[in-house]
DNA sequence: GACCTGCTGCGGGTTG
């Protein structure tokens, strides 16, 4: 007879699932079982939701670990994106491993020193931590990490499609590579990720080297009921200069909240703020009893807290947010999910339909509010007529209806996180031979299209901004500039960020604001929902203090711009030619998209005058095509500005046209273009590079050149 | 015309 997935299990394991009153193990489950105790290589789960999942992954690996545990090592590392992702894994895990003798650590940010001493002084079980955390274990404990990690057996990386395609994966992909080097047996990773994106690039994440196997599981939940509508309005002339949303949209969101819990996700935390307070005085106004609440990432994380805990507790509540509530944090079943403005990418809408209808049977709502300037007429601005928000959100719909979601994009030249590795080992290693680092870092580590000429490139130019230095020896040290960036608080992150002042009440923490555009004193603004009056800066600078007063606007954030994948780019063209009408689109959407189709008619394709002497430019392709483009006639001299659909050029229909044309020679020349791509430094570490090494970075992975290409052949 | 995520060790003083 056959061992069955149960009874592979540790008697501890059997008798705690007993005790829960598990009465079956779920199919994925009892594949990631054999998979773990029975087969090698890694392991992909890949499934829709968080349930399930954890449990599938850890009950072989904890059932392991107490029948066989390895001395003074910890044998199984989790890591995940989140904090309160960890601290909720920590809670099952313990639960889980109650009959067991499998110690479970955390180390992360707010775990007490103490905690972490634990870790190095008496390692074993199971460590929950951070890539960040990982980094610093590495770099702060070189020689108790060794010990630590010396029997390392699997490392589960949590949310896997969170790191895919970004900076912070290159560098947990990096330190998985350097963990695995210091360990003695062979490393198994077991990758977790809902059904996002492309699992090809998944199971290449996990294969660490040309040869590893990856078994791959996937378990597809049943298509579940979707009740969608896609609302259009029309902004008056006060809504365009105030910039707010038109009277009608706000009262009609009100008015679908009033049923039960909802999320509604806006496009910026600015948005966020305006619309949590416009709804909140409807809603008091009509004497409804739904309260709006305001949720994104520059509010403090008790606030944040209340108003998950509010989320969960309570069915008539309606949460305006970023992407802060898209992934990750519990906060149970919606009744539904409204996304006012285009959403920013389709597994962002994917993302967020599924808050909603999360019970068996239940079906999941989604609603798209869309403002769009009332542009019938001809006299109105060409650009406006088209209705481009409106038509991307059409475009964003029809592919989340037809399943296709944007794959992860790959960074094949990212030597600003690559600096970061080369600082991190040499000060885990104290230092290196540059052929070592070469060979660890990139030939068999996380860079591997780094070649040994370009990565000399990058020591000679770290060593003139004194953060190399070499020894007589040959060897390298951190110079001056790298001890300090190593001993910085922001060294253990890959990615950027802006430097905030706090914004405090009393004693009470409401959130933070960028240093760079924060509100003086007098002046009020709008944050968590509330509207304040700045009263004084503290006395070391670092704090805005602020007092209720009424009236206060939006407060400006910091941003970057949006990323378009050129499908969803293309669809749009496809619906502006096209005939097509759609069920989920109200009356007024659908009266819209006919006013943007009789326009485009009019138009000289992909060309539209604008009059005074300037031409746009819609290439309906990517934004990196589009950067690729706007190279290409920068290259020709001609500056060309516009974002997102629209490239603006200072010239005539007609000469704009041969402007195209003429500049569409650059784009034999790669790195000519790669040379008039501005911004030139786009990642953290950007500004230690010379213009040489960026110039190169952009040409591997910035251009888009299949894409410009495409869109300049469509063009004729 | 965007959003999100993460994060020291150590010395010195005070208290029980």
């Amino acid at each position: 007879m056959t061992d069955t997935p149960y009874s592979l299990l540790a008697p501890g394991i059997q008798r705690k699932l007993y005790d829960m009153e598990w009465s079956e193990l779920r199919p994925l489950q009892k594949c990631a079982i054999e998979a773990v105790l029975k087969g090698t290589g890694h392991v992909l789960l890949a499934a829709s939701t968080a349930a399930g999942k954890t449990e599938a992954a850890f009950l072989p690996i904890v059932s392991q670990l107490s029948e066989n545990p390895p001395e003074g090592s910890v044998g199984a590392l989790a890591i995940g994106p989140l904090r309160a992702l960890l601290d909720d894994q920590f809670r099952r895990l313990e639960d889980l491993c109650t009959r067991i003798e499998v110690p479970v650590h955390r180390w992360h940010g707010d775990v007490a020193a103490q905690k972490k001493h634990v870790v190095l002084e008496r390692p074993g079980g199971v460590l929950l931590i951070t890539p960040e955390s990982l980094e610093s274990l590495l770099v702060n404990h070189p020689g108790r990490a060794r010990a630590v990690l010396a029997r390392l057996r699997f490392a589960v990386i949590d949310e896997l499609h969170a790191f895919l395609g970004t900076e912070r994966g290159r560098q947990l992909l990096s330190l998985l590579h350097r963990v695995r080097r210091l360990g003695a047996g062979d490393l198994r990773l077991v990758g977790l990720s809902a059904t996002l994106g492309d699992l090809g690039k998944a199971r290449d994440f996990l294969a660490l080297s040309p040869g590893d196997g990856v078994t791959v599981f996937e378990e597809k939940t049943g298509e579940r009921e979707l009740l969608f509508r896609l609302h259009a309005y029309e902004k008056g002339d006060d809504d365009v200069r105030e910039k707010r949303l038109p009277q009608a949209l706000l009262g009609d969101l009100v008015d679908h909240c009033r049923n039960g819990r909802s999320l509604v996700f806006a496009s910026s935390r600015a948005q966020v703020e305006t619309a949590a307070a416009a709804c909140s005085g409807i809603a008091e106004k009509a004497g409804l009893p739904v309260r709006f609440h305001a949720h994104h990432g520059s509010l403090a994380r008790e606030i944040r807290g209340e108003v998950e805990e509010a989320l969960r507790a309570r069915s008539d509540l309606a949460v305006l947010c970023s992407s802060t509530l898209e992934l990750g944090i519990d906060v149970g079943k919606v009744r539904l999910v409204g996304q006012i403005g285009a959403p920013p990418s389709v597994a962002s809408l994917v993302q967020r339909t599924g808050r909603s209808g999360r019970r068996k049977g239940e079906p999941a709502r989604l609603r798209i509010y869309v403002a769009e300037s009332a542009a019938s007429t001809e006299d109105a601005a060409p650009l406006d007529r088209l209705h481009l928000e409106l038509v991307e959100a059409i475009a964003a719909s029809t592919l989340l209806l037809e399943g296709w979601i944007e794959p992860p994009t790959t960074a094949t030249c990212d030597l600003s996180t690559l600096t970061q590795q080369i600082v991190g080992l040499v000060a885990q290693e104290g230092g290196g031979k540059p052929d070592v680092l070469h060979r660890e870092l990139c030939a068999e580590g996380a860079f591997p299209d780094i070649e040994v000429s370009l990565f000399a490139s990058l020591l000679r130019c770290l060593g003139k901004a004194e953060i190399l230095e070499q020894m007589g020896s040959g060897d390298l040290i951190l110079g001056r500039e790298g001890e300090r960036l190593r001993t910085s608080l922001d060294f253990y992150g890959a990615f950027s960020s802006t430097r905030e002042l706090a914004v405090r009440h009393g004693p009470r923490l409401i959130g933070f604001l960028p240093v760079a555009v924060s509100p003086a004193p007098g002046e009020t603004f709008l944050l968590a929902g509330k509207s304040w009056r700045v009263a004084a800066l503290d006395e070391e600078g670092a704090a805005l203090l602020v007092v209720p007063a009424p009236g206060g606007a939006a407060p400006v954030f910091l941003g970057g711009g949006a990323e378009m994948h050129g499908r969803v780019a293309r669809r749009m063209r496809e619906l502006l030619e096209g005939e097509a009408t759609f069920s989920f689109v109200d009356d007024t959407g659908a009266r819209l998209l006919e006013e943007a189709r009789d326009a485009c008619r009019s138009f000289p394709l992909p060309l539209v005058p604008l009059g005074d002497e300037r031409t746009a430019w819609l290439p309906f392709t990517g934004s990196r095509a589009m950067e690729t483009l706007r190279a290409m006639l920068a290259a020709s001299g001609w500056m060309a500005t516009g974002r997102r659909a629209a490239l603006i050029l200072p010239l005539p229909e007609g000469r704009a046209r041969k402007a195209i044309d003429d500049a569409a020679e650059h784009l034999g020349d790669p790195a000519r273009l790669a040379a008039h791509v501005r911004p030139r430094r786009r990642r953290k570490h950007d500004p230690l590079l010379d213009d040489e090494l960026l110039v190169i970075s952009i040409e591997r992975d910035g251009l888009d050149l299949e894409g410009a290409r495409e869109a300049l052949e469509i063009r004729q």
